[in-house]
DNA sequence: GCAGTTATAAGGCAAGTGTCTAACAATCGG
DNA sequence: CCGATTGTTAGACACTTGCCTTATAACTGC
C-alpha cells in the first residue's frame, strides 16, 4: 500500500566519493522496543502534541521529539504524518466508544443511571480532558476535507446515537396526561431528542474546553441530566 | 505537511548574473488600495484560508497569495501572521454578534419570534456556513493555549448570553399548573436553560460544519426550536 | 559467542515559512 | 510637471518540515 509518487532521482555521478564514515559521532543509545509498542508510543505523542501544540505545531518531527524517537522511526511505522494522524483519529474514536459503553453496562436495568453513566464518561477526565478535546477538534476539521476522516466520524456518531437510543428508549414514558398545553411543546421525536441531546453533549464539550474554569466538569455534567429530564421526562 | 499545489519550478541558474538592480518589467502592476481596504482584504482573506486549508495551510504566504498582494504587505499591516489571525477572530465575533443583533432587533415584543430569529440568524449562510465554522474552530484552539484569544472568547461569550437573556427573560412565564410530573423536571435556573440552549447551538454547529448532508441548515434550525420550547415553555 | 534480522538514528535534500531589507512606483502636494 | 510620501513588491536568510537513504546497533536464533 505505498503507491507513493515516483521519484526519479537521476543517479548523481560519484555517490560513494562522499565518505558515508559517521564522524565517530555519539549515537544515541536505544532501547529496542516491540512494534505495537512503539506505534502506541507515537500515537499518544500525537494526541499529546495536538493538544500542546495544536494542529499548527503538530509536525511529524515534533511527534517523533515528543515520544522520544527520530524522526526517521516515523516513516518506518506509518506512510506519513497524515496517516498517523488518522490512524489516532480512529484510535480515539474507538477508545471512547468502549469507555462509554462500558460505563454504561453496569446500568442495564436503570435507563436514568445509565444516562448518567453516559455523561460522567463522556466527560471524565481520561477521556474527555480540554487537552483531549482540543485533538477532536482538530481531527473535526480533517472531517470536512478529507473522505477517510468523514467516514470514520459518521461511523463513530451513528454508534454513539445508537448507544443513545438504546438507553432512552427503556425510559419510562413522558406521563401518561399530556395536556399539551399552551405551547405545542407535545411529544418530541426519538431521533430529535437524541440529535438536541447529542448537540447538548457536543456543545458543552466546546464550553469545558474553552475554559474549564467558565463550565467545569461538574456542571457539565449536571446540566446534561438536567437537559435529559427536560427532553425525556416531559 | 499538506501536498498541495504543483510548484512551478524556475531554477535560474545564475544567481549572480541577475544584477540587484530590477531586470526591468519583472515587478507586477499594482493597484494602490486605501489601508482600511487592504488590511480588510488580509483579514478577509485569511477566513477564506482557514475555511479551505485548516490551521495547517493558512500560513502567512498563502494568505498574501489569497489575497492577491506580495507577501510582504503582511508584515506591512500587521505585526505578523499570528497578530492576523487574531485581529481576524476579534473581527469575526464583531461581526458575528452585530449580525445576530439586527436580526432580533424587529421583534422586540415577539420573544419566540426573536428566539427564532436569533437561531436563524446564528445559522445563516453568510455567517455560519459550514466554511466558517471552520475559521471558528481554529480559533477556538487559540483559545485555550493564546490569552489574548480567551480575552475575546469570554467577551464574546457574555455578550451572546446576554442577548439570549434578553429575550428569555420577555417569554411568558411557564404555564400555570406545573403538576411537576413524576419527575423532578420542574422549573430549570434561568443560567442553567441558557447553558444548555448556548451548548445546543455550539453542538449543532458542529453537526452542521461536519456535515451540512447529515444535518442540515433548516433541521438544525428546527431542533433549535424545538429545544427552546423545551427549556423554556414547560 | 556469532551470524542475520530489523528497529532505529541520523544525514541530506528540496520546498516552504517567517522575518527582514531594499528597491520600486502610485499617488499627492506643490 | 516634479519631488516627497508611502503602499507595495521581491529578493535574501535562517530555519523547519517531509521524504528518502544509508549507517548503526540491538536484539534473534543458532
Amino acid at each position: 500500500m505505498m503507491a507513493d509518487a515516483p521519484v526519479p532521482e537521476i543517479p548523481e555521478a560519484g555517490p560513494e566519493t562522499r565518505p558515508k564514515t559517521r564522524p565517530a559521532g555519539a549515537r544515541r543509545r536505544v532501547k529496542r522496543e516491540s512494534p505495537l509498542v512503539r506505534r502506541k508510543d507515537l500515537l499518544d505523542a500525537t494526541v499529546s502534541c495536538l493538544a500542546r501544540l495544536g494542529p499548527r505545531g503538530t509536525t511529524g518531527r515534533e511527534i517523533c521529539r515528543q515520544a522520544g524517537v527520530s524522526h526517521g522511526l516515523l516513516r518506518h511505522y506509518f506512510r506519513n504524518p497524515d496517516n498517523l494522524l488518522f490512524e489516532t483519529y480512529e484510535q480515539l474514536c474507538e477508545d471512547m466508544l468502549a469507555h462509554v459503553e462500558a460505563s454504561i453496562a453496569p446500568f442495564e436495568g436503570d435507563p436514568w443511571g445509565a444516562l448518567h453513566a453516559f455523561f460522567v464518561a463522556v466527560f471524565s477526565d481520561d477521556w474527555a480532558s480540554g487537552d483531549i478535546i482540543g485533538a477532536w477538534m482538530v481531527f473535526w476539521q480533517q472531517v470536512r476535507t478529507r473522505d477517510d476522516f468523514a467516514i470514520v466520524s459518521t461511523a463513530f456518531n451513528m454508534r454513539q446515537r445508537a448507544l443513545m437510543e438504546r438507553i432512552v428508549s427503556r425510559l419510562p414514558p413522558p406521563a401518561g396526561p399530556h395536556p399539551s398545553g399552551p405551547q405545542p411543546s407535545g411529544h418530541l421525536p426519538m431521533a430529535d431528542a437524541i440529535a438536541i441531546l447529542s448537540a447538548v453533549l457536543d456543545g458543552l464539550w466546546i464550553e469545558y474546553y474553552l475554559s474549564d474554569r467558565r463550565t467545569p466538569h461538574d456542571r457539565c455534567i449536571a446540566l446534561c441530566d438536567q437537559a435529559a429530564r427536560r427532553l425525556f421526562a416531559a
